[in-house]
DNA sequence: CTGACTGCAAACGTTTTGCACGGTA
DNA sequence: TACCGTGCAAAACGTTTGCAGTCAG
C-alpha cells in the first residue's frame, strides 16, 4: 500500500493526512499487530523527533474513528491493528507473533444464543505456529 | 463456599491464609469477574485498613501460583477470576456484566489445526443477557 | 521460630493534559 | 484562514519496590 493509499484511508476516517499518522499507519501495515511500545520505537526509527504524545493522541483517535482495532490477548501487551475484515487471532507463544486467521464461529452460535443475543464473537488462540514447529524439529 | 474452603484453596495453592487473602477471594467469589479497581474498592470496605500495594501483591501473586485467572475482553479493564473449570465470557453491553458460559470449539479446531499446533481456544462473547433484553421491552 | 505477608512511602513507568506553534484542507 | 495536529513539559495515574514490623504455619 503507498502514501496516497494512507492519505485517502485517513480522510475516509475524518482525520488530517499528516506526515506523523502516514508513517504510524505504514508501520502498522506493515507489522500487522503492534504493542504501543512497539509502535512507538517504529515509528521513532523513522521520525526520531515525533513526541510520545502525539503517538498516544493518534491512537487514541484513530480508535475511536474505528480506524485501528484494539487486539486484547491473554498474557500479552494490547496490541493495536488496522481495522479490517472480522477475524480472529492466532498468538505464536514460540516466536511471539500474531497472525490473523479465519474461523467459523457457527457452533458456537448454537450454543448460547438462547440465552442471549449475540452482537458479536471474539476468538483467540494460542499455540505454536508452523514455522516454529519446524524449527523444533531442526533443533531436536 | 465458607471461610474454611478459602483457606484451604490457598493452602492447596502455597499461599499462607491471611484475613486478607480470604476476604480477597471472598468478594471474587460473590461477584465472579472483578477489575483490580472493583477489587480493591470491595475489599477496602470490608478492611479499611488495607494497603493498595497488598491487592498488588495477591493479585500477581495469585495469578502466577494459578488461583486467578486473568480475563481480557474488548473495550473493559482487565477482570479477575477464580481460576476453575474452562469457560467462555459473556459481557453484556448493557449490564456491562460477565457471564460464564460453555461453548463448543469444535469448528474451530476443524478449520486452523492444519496450520498450526493449537494449546487453547478463547472465546469471547459480546451482546445483551436476557435480564437486560428484559428491561429493554419494559421500557420501550 | 522462620519465612511469608502486610502497610507505608517512595519510586517508577505509562498515559493524559494544557498550551503555543505549525501544517493541512 | 480556520482548525486540527504536533511537540514539549508538567501532571496525573496505575503499578512496583524496599523496608520495617507482624503474623501464619
Amino acid at each position: 500500500m503507498q502514501q496516497l493509499d494512507f492519505t485517502s484511508l485517513l480522510k475516509q476516517y475524518n482525520l488530517k493526512a499528516t506526515p506523523q499518522r502516514i508513517i504510524f499507519l505504514k508501520e502498522l501495515m506493515d507489522a500487522g499487530h503492534l504493542s504501543i511500545e512497539e509502535l512507538e520505537s517504529r515509528v521513532k526509527s523513522v521520525i526520531p523527533t515525533i513526541s510520545t504524545a502525539t503517538i498516544y493522541k493518534n491512537i487514541n483517535s484513530m480508535v475511536q474513528k474505528g480506524l485501528l482495532n484494539e487486539v486484547k490477548l491473554p498474557g500479552v501487551k494490547t496490541k493495536y491493528e488496522i481495522t479490517k475484515y472480522k477475524h480472529a487471532h492466532f498468538f505464536c507463544k514460540s516466536c511471539q507473533k500474531v497472525f490473523d486467521i479465519k474461523v467459523d464461529t457457527s457452533c458456537i452460535y448454537q450454543e448460547i444464543d438462547k440465552e442471549f443475543s449475540i452482537d458479536e464473537i471474539d476468538v483467540s488462540v494460542q499455540g505454536i505456529c508452523r514455522e516454529c514447529l519446524k524449527d523444533d524439529k531442526k533443533v531436536s
